[in-house]
DNA sequence: GACGATTGTGGGGAGCAGCAACAAACCCGG
DNA sequence: CCGGGTTTGTTGCTGCTCCCCACAATCGTC
């Protein structure tokens, strides 16, 4: 039912039909959920003969969570309300330094706390979540290593619980992964099933729906398919291996095969997308080979997981306008006929993506268990002693998962 | 709680531990179950404080599946009782003569019947499992296409139960996800959750378990990594495509890096085995390499899927042994460190993999819902007319699936 | 043989959700 | 303008599942 709210807007019978519980049932648990400010009810829409059903939908300010993003070259928060909303949001270059996690994290406090200052008439923040491009463990929420970060073994948590002082829990997860969530839930991966987003910038990650859930694997490692040994007399990789997948179709790869390899950086990119705009053969040729190797990696993935719709985000939703029929190809010699049926598409969210994903992740608690939330006497936030008290059962909880 | 009397008896106090039940509960369940014939209750063993806890286990007689695999070279059946013992078992040797659906069904209903009529006075059977060399479609469990056995869409579960003259609904799904499924439940991959079982002949192919649940795809083509284009400058398989990962460690390239081409079967890899263990170093080489090529898919695996622990199964599990330095040594290589934490194990079930896989998926419908099974007064199989009504609605849940 | 520990048993009750009948609100046709 | 048909919200009742609690059974141990 929660979830419904957070698809859109859906009438009453709407609810009944998709939940399949019975009016009544409907009917009651949505007084409940407005009782606790979680959603509106606005008039149904007339045309249809019977009875209006009115339309269910979700309060920006039922819930909000702050979201926050750690690149390796930017920092980000957002306010994000129930809906997705978002509700207020800031970005900020983060210099290739190799800062320490305090010094980043002090940064990024900054910003919140501007958000947060700007909703000081508003109810308070129910939750963090946290995306960090590095591996996550799931069962307490620390960063076990951020290869681009250059970070080992943070607890980002409790970093960025205390640095913030805000009493509410903390939910941490994989960049790529939480971008693929919001893909899901709210991009291009709508209403899919068996869902693959693949994202490419400098590095190579994949984010993973199998079966509708997040498949994030034995130590949450799952879509790491940069590394993937296709190219066996290939260049070396700074992780150490040969011809790992990322080295033939990451950024640097089409900036080296157009004759540009050095210069950095998105602008280089699309430097070159406007070469090929303007018909030069070595961009177009360039872009064209990226295609095909993303064709032999596609197709890994595909043959493995046999997904329904795959999304190419960052610098690939870039280049998929050029590459595209080079890749089609391809993927055509590559793959077991009745497999090709994946369709390729960009993805949709663009740089959000990750925010929206983590606060998905902080939203998570709530969806599932509505009842936490107080009722509608809301002025609970004045009583510090309460918040504390359930913030450290949702924390318990969290532990248990 | 089915489930857990299908993965060993337990004693009702664990039951309760298990399920997270009341004790009260678990009782009032046991007796419901014992009333249905499912599970016997023992005597519980003394030795701790406290009352002593009877013991439950499934009764093998409670429900009785008849399991049958049809392979490129063999046919296959098996009548399986409740807790997966093999009550009956048959095999025979199939030619690779490119016979007719028809005409294999044919042959295995004669040694299905040889094994029911061997039972004619216990309870018939309460379902059939298939297990084919094939892509079966989920929706309707009907073949779309298997490729060695040169057979196109055949609706298998009709000519099955048609063939058998037994009205009792029929599961289909492909022979390597039910020995994956049998090989998580009661084999190597007993209590792992992220689990991806590699099966080896002359094809490849491999099923996988993500997060505790099979996973198929959008189509149930998952896991057909003997395609993976893994030699971007190798030999041409049969699929029609070049450097699949199939033509390198098959058993075809085994023999072929051994100067053994042409003579394919077990025999001959027997042979090279034997030929290794006496120490000819052409023997060792070959496998070697073998093992080398199954590093860099299994590479592919890991980096995508993240397993716990990866099984090797049928020609695999045979080189295992003398393969096993050179794989581990070339995934030390090619993983990224964290990683190779991924644990390879021989497969243990062997040869009657598919089918306990194909019982267990057979078993599936009643242990979801224990209640459908009838109370002990039982030759209810007396009634025609009954049996007729309970299957046609087993067959609608089964297609809604 | 008494005591503590552990577990099965049975009655009462809370919570969730379905069912059926009724009321409300809409469209349409006369 | 009004009644029929349709769809949907509302209300009271019922049934099911499972928890809680008190009690009895059975063990090892002192």
């Amino acid at each position: 039912m929660r979830r419904v709210h957070v698809a859109g807007p859906a009438s009453r019978s709407d609810l009944a039909n998709y939940t399949g519980l019975n009016r009544s049932t409907v009917g009651d648990l949505v007084a409940e959920l407005t009782a606790r400010g979680l959603v509106h009810e606005r008039a149904g829409l007339r045309g249809a003969p019977g009875r209006p059903s009115p339309i269910v939908m979700a309060n920006p300010n039922g819930i909000t969570v702050l979201a926050v993003e750690i690149f390796t070259d930017s920092l980000a928060a957002a306010v994000i309300g129930l809906g997705g909303r978002v509700l207020a949001r800031a970005r900020l270059e983060r210099p290739r330094d190799g800062s320490s996690p305090e010094a980043t994290v002090a940064r990024l406090a900054g910003i919140c706390r501007t958000l947060l200052d700007g909703r000081a008439d508003q109810p308070p923040i129910h939750a963090i979540g946290v995306a960090v491009a590095g591996v996550v463990r799931r069962t307490d929420g620390s960063l076990v290593v951020g290869p681009n970060l250059g970070w080992r073994d943070v607890s980002l948590a409790d970093l960025i619980r205390t640095s913030l002082g805000l009493e509410v829990p903390v939910f941490t997860a994989n960049d790529a992964d939480l971008a693929t969530l919001a893909e899901h839930l709210r991009g291009a991966g709508i209403g899919c099933d068996d869902f693959v987003c693949l994202w490419g910038e400098v590095g190579v990650g994949a984010g993973i729906i199998a079966g509708g859930r997040p498949l994030s694997g034995r130590s949450g490692f799952a879509g790491e398919v940069g590394h993937l040994p296709l190219s066996p007399a290939g260049r070396l990789c700074h992780c150490g291996a040969r011809g790992c997948w990322e080295t033939e179709v990451g950024e640097d790869a089409l900036l080296r095969r157009a004759g540009r390899a050095g210069s950095g950086g998105p602008l280089a990119v699309d430097l070159i997308l406007a070469m090929a705009d303007a018909g030069d053969p070595d961009a177009i040729s360039a872009i064209e080979s990226s295609g095909r190797w993303l064709a032999i990696g596609l197709a890994t993935v595909i043959h493995t997981l046999n997904p329904e719709r795959i999304a190419l985000g960052g610098f690939f939703a870039s280049i998929l306008p050029h590459a595209r029929d080079a890749l089609i190809r391809a993927l055509g010699e590559l793959a077991i006929e009745p497999l090709a049926v994946a369709t390729i598409v960009p993805a949709r969210l663009g740089a959000d993506g990750p925010l929206i994903g983590a606060a998905e992740l902080a939203f998570e608690h709530w969806l599932d268990d509505p009842a936490s939330v107080p009722l509608i006497d809301r002025p609970a936030w004045s009583s510090a002693a309460d918040r504390r008290g359930a913030t450290k059962e949702v924390d318990a909880t969290r532990l248990a998962i």
